[in-house]
DNA sequence: CTAAAGCTTGACGTTGACGTGAAGGTCAAG
DNA sequence: CTTGACCTTCACGTCAACGTCAAGCTTTAG
C-alpha cells in the first residue's frame, strides 16, 4: 500500500509517516516509480510507535524499543532486557509529570472552590 | 528591588523577569539610570505566575488571571468570576492527560511486568 | 582608578514532532 | 488531452518559555 492509505488506516498524515521513517521508525520499500510501498505489518508498527509516543518515549528512543516490541506492543522480546531499566526510569518520569498534574488539578479545585464559596 | 534581586528571591532568572515583563505579567517602575525597580509584592507576583504556568496555564491566559487573584493564589476577587469556566476547563483538560498519562503508566507497567514474566 | 558585578536592549538558539507550502513527477478517469 | 488526485524531495515555519551570547552602560568594592 501506498503512504497515503497507511496514513488513513492507522490515523496520522503522510507527513509524520515520512517523518517516522526519518527517524528509523520505518523502512517501507520502494516501487519502480519511486513510490513507498508499506504492509499490513506497518499498520501495525504505526500503532506501536504512537503508543511510545504517547507514553513520553522520544523518536531516539523509539527506534531502540520498537525491536523489542511484538504483539501489539504488550511484550517484550527476551532479547532486549536490557531496555527494562530503560522503561522503569520512564515510568518514574511520567509518575512525576502526573504528581505535578495532580498538584495543578488540586490547586485549581482549590481556586474554583474558593471561587464559589466567595460567590456564595 | 533591582531584577537581580528578586530574581533570587523568587528563585528565578533575571531572563525570566524579563520575559515575564514582555508577556505583560509584570511592570516594574524604572529606577533614573533605567534599572527596573520591584517591590515585595513582585515577589509574591512572581510566585503566583509560576503557580499558573506550573498549572499548565500559558501566559496569555496568566494575563487574565493575574488581575483576579489575590491572597497568595488561593482566591479569586468576585469580579473575576468569569473566568471560573476558564479554570475548569483547565481542570478538564489536565485530567485528561492525566488520564492519558496513567494509561501510558499502566501500559509501561504491563510490558515490564511481562517482561519479568519472560525472564522468569 | 580599576576590575568585577550587575544592569540594559536586541536577537538568535533550544526542543520535538510534526505542519505547510514549493516545484515537480505519476497515474487513472473521463 | 487534461484534470485532479496522488506521490516525490527539499526546506522553512510552528509553539512556549525561556537560555545564551553580544555590546555597551552603571554601580560597587577595594
Amino acid at each position: 500500500m501506498k503512504i497515503g492509505e497507511l496514513g488513513r488506516r492507522a490515523g496520522v498524515s503522510s507527513r509524520t509517516l515520512r517523518y517516522y521513517e526519518e527517524q528509523g521508525l520505518l523502512e517501507p520499500t520502494r516501487q519502480p516509480n519511486g513510490y513507498r510501498s508499506y504492509n499490513d505489518q506497518d499498520v501495525e508498527q504505526v500503532r506501536r510507535i504512537r503508543f511510545l509516543l504517547a507514553a513520553g518515549i522520544n523518536t531516539d528512543m523509539a527506534r531502540e524499543v520498537l525491536p523489542c516490541m511484538v504483539d501489539d506492543g504488550q511484550f517484550l522480546i527476551p532479547a532486549c532486557e536490557d531496555l527494562i531499566a530503560e522503561f522503569e526510569r520512564e515510568e518514574i518520569r511520567i509518575a512525576e509529570r502526573i504528581a505535578e498534574l495532580e498538584s495543578a488539578r488540586t490547586a485549581l479545585s482549590g481556586i474554583i472552590a474558593a471561587a464559589y464559596t466567595t460567590t456564595a
